[in-house]
DNA sequence: AACTATTTATAAGA
DNA sequence: TTCTTATAAATAGTT
């Protein structure tokens, strides 16, 4: 029989299977008679994988001899992408942590006159924003103590109670400042 | 031929050479005649390894195809540690954004009443450390104008100059929020 | 999938 | 490891 591609597709896809599985079985019986570890990977024209492994082993450990003792090194192209993401990633962190520090009073040897000035003024736009918020907080509060509203939701739907609610979850300002104070705790209604 | 394990080492050596050699030009034969990738890795009983893989290909391409269509991940347990760090970095990277959202005046709804007015006081501290820190900045500009300082330097030591600085590597506070303002140049002294 | 004529692989011996 | 050869096994072509 020639040595060439077999043009015919049918001739193809039956050769390719019948040979698939004379290799399989030579696979099998190696790994039998001279006590070896096989694995066979096969990409078929149709794209389809096929595979053997000896039934002493696993792929990632025939790989990773097979790289040990032939010197190769498969992971280490998905190695240093993600070394590269990581990298990215704390890059960010440390840019936001100094924003933070800066807005905090600290590291501020390195900024002009004007950032200085400009942080200022961000400063100034989230106050006026913080202290619209909590003089709408302290007005609901009131409103509510005096409709009666948390007493009239406990009598109406007995789901909802008073809990001491550790907040630590949702004040994230605790995190990676732990020094800063003491978690705190509030009474709040919450559903079950 | 009986299918078991040969005893006899060197018959077995010898059976394997052979064997493998065979198995290794079938499967020359199935990449030629059926159009096929194949990678073949073999552990012998001494440990020793052996590959075949078709010219058309590399091991890793065909390692890629078979994770990707039989669904398994060979290089996960490699990076279980990058991937567990990698979430954390970007845990601690969210929180620090919300912290500075909330500095801003945004995502204020999960904050209690204390909460709000801690993150008031914080803002407050921070405002009046940067406040003093721009007075002192002004009060050195004045005194260097008044002196001659900078024209001084200059006439003193040649590698001193005036230069146009872009300060956005120094202006932290313009990435993540780059829609913020316009980039900041500055008149600043600089060593050569 | 099954058959079979032919080719190919290989075990044993050198 | 390679060569030889008798025999077993694989498989191309066909049904």
């Amino acid at each position: 029989m020639e040595m060439k591609r077999i043009e015919n597709a049918t001739n193809r896809q039956v050769t390719f299977s019948k040979r698939r599985n004379g290799l399989f079985k030579k696979a099998r019986e190696l790994t039998i008679l001279c006590d070896a570890k096989v694995s066979i990977l096969i990409c078929s024209s149709t794209a389809k994988a096929h595979e053997y492994i000896s039934p002493s082993t696993t792929t990632k450990q025939l790989l990773d001899l097979y790289q040990k003792t032939l010197r190769v090194d498969l992971w280490s192209s998905h190695y240093e992408k993600m070394l590269e993401n990581l990298g990215a990633v704390e890059q960010v962190n440390r840019i936001l942590k100094k924003q933070i520090r800066q807005r905090m009073g600290e590291s501020l040897n390195d900024l002009t006159l004007e950032e200085l000035t400009g942080l200022e003024q961000d400063i100034l736009d989230g106050l006026k924003i913080i202290r619209e918020c909590k003089v709408r907080g302290v007005q609901k509060e009131n409103k509510s103590l005096q409709d009666g509203f948390m007493i009239n939701a406990k009598e109406e739907d007995p789901h909802y109670e008073y809990e001491l609610v550790d907040n630590g979850e949702h004040c994230d300002s605790d995190f990676g400042f732990q020094n800063e104070g003491p978690g705190i705790f509030a009474l709040r209604l919450q559903p079950n």
